[in-house]
DNA sequence: CCAATTACACTCACTAGTCGGTATACTTTC
DNA sequence: GAAAGTATACCGACTAGTGAGTGTAATTGG
């Protein structure tokens, strides 16, 4: 072992891609990059990757937990009802946004560059990831007594990925706030079918 | 002159590209390829085009009009209210998305490639065409007498960049009906803050 | 004559992936 | 306990191919 850092090489490598595959693109992004950026040789990361594919799927695969995570952190921090907790994940959203390092979801990203590879690991890790996701939300309206926690979940899901889409266009981060709203209508207009106020 | 068909190279160019970058993507379809799809050498693309960017621009100049209008078409086609003539626009796209050869949105697809380039032509053009579909959605909500047309049309384009981001990602083709449900809901909501009834 | 087009050779930088070899450390064997 | 083997981690140099874009002389049709 000749490593001269504490981390262990492939996690080196793994961030090294994170940071340059969000940054720039799967496919703007050389594997000569990667090495570059980890400090090593190619010859060494493809000692731990087999391909540039496998890589792009380890750097997906790193993002899955800490995203939840940090979607269900704003979730419990925020006051009020479920409405205005589901709010709050626009607004963290849309100060995140405002940093000029922001580039959009790294899985939908993905998405759209592989397009013409609908069977592509990392596409199959994206999918998982949302799933995730939306099954989280359905667990917390169903918690809430929500008549369909699955369609409601499904909805905020989309309203989530549309601002992702919509903010990498146009670059206006207000349309997170927007979405947050339309958020906020759907859940109580949810709520509101169960026969209950919201707070 | 030596075209052999009606149309003029310039457009046999920009239709060769089309098919070639939404289908495969921007990045993964080089300048040879479009110069051989369109029946031409590479050097007559380049007397008429001055770069691979000005081609990429000219490929989402041609889809802004045609797209828009089908949105309309399908609005105006549509029976029921406005809620209704809104979630038909969501049906035909789902319609649309269970063709195998869809592939999501070309400008949101382009906006997710040419992430690291904010200030590129084709970026300028899909913002401007998301903004024109925008317009044209608030003055038929204007119509109607909702009181913020403006917020209402653009809850409704996030949830269509929305639909056409998930779709792209996971292939279910539902998520569109989801979102046109959503979309029904919040017009019916907007319209209920007037005082009136949707019919 | 002139605009449009072709053929095609060319540059130069970059791309994914590979070949052969080295340094270190742990394990086996006599 | 020294020698030989084996596994892990690493690298410099390389291959074979592709990328966008150009130079230039020859050709075609109005």
């Amino acid at each position: 072992m000749m490593r001269t850092s504490g981390k262990p090489t492939r996690e080196r490598i793994v961030d090294a891609a994170s940071k340059l595959f969000y940054g720039e693109g799967i496919r703007a992004v050389s594997v000569d990059a990667v090495a570059e950026k980890s400090g090593l040789t190619k010859r060494t990361l493809y000692y731990h990757f087999q391909s540039k594919d496998e890589l792009i799927a380890a750097y997906l695969d790193g993002r899955d937990q800490p995203n939840l995570a940090l979607f269900q952190r704003w979730f419990s921090e925020a006051e009020g009802g479920i409405d205005q907790k589901i709010r709050a994940i626009f607004q963290n959203l849309a100060e995140a946004a405002r940093h000029p390092r922001w580039k959009g979801c790294g899985y939908l990203r993905t998405a759209a560059e592989l397009a013409d590879m609908p069977g592509h690991p990392a596409i199959k890790t994206g999918i998982a990831h949302k799933k995730r996701v939306e099954v989280w939300l359905a667990s917390a309206f169903a918690a809430e007594g929500v008549r369909s926690p699955e369609l409601l979940a499904r909805q905020i899901i989309l309203l989530l990925d549309g601002c992702f889409a919509v903010v990498l266009l146009n670059r206006d981060a207000s349309y997170m706030e927007t979405a947050g709203e339309a958020a906020a209508t759907l859940v109580k207009s949810a709520l509101a079918q169960t026969g209950r106020e919201n707070r």
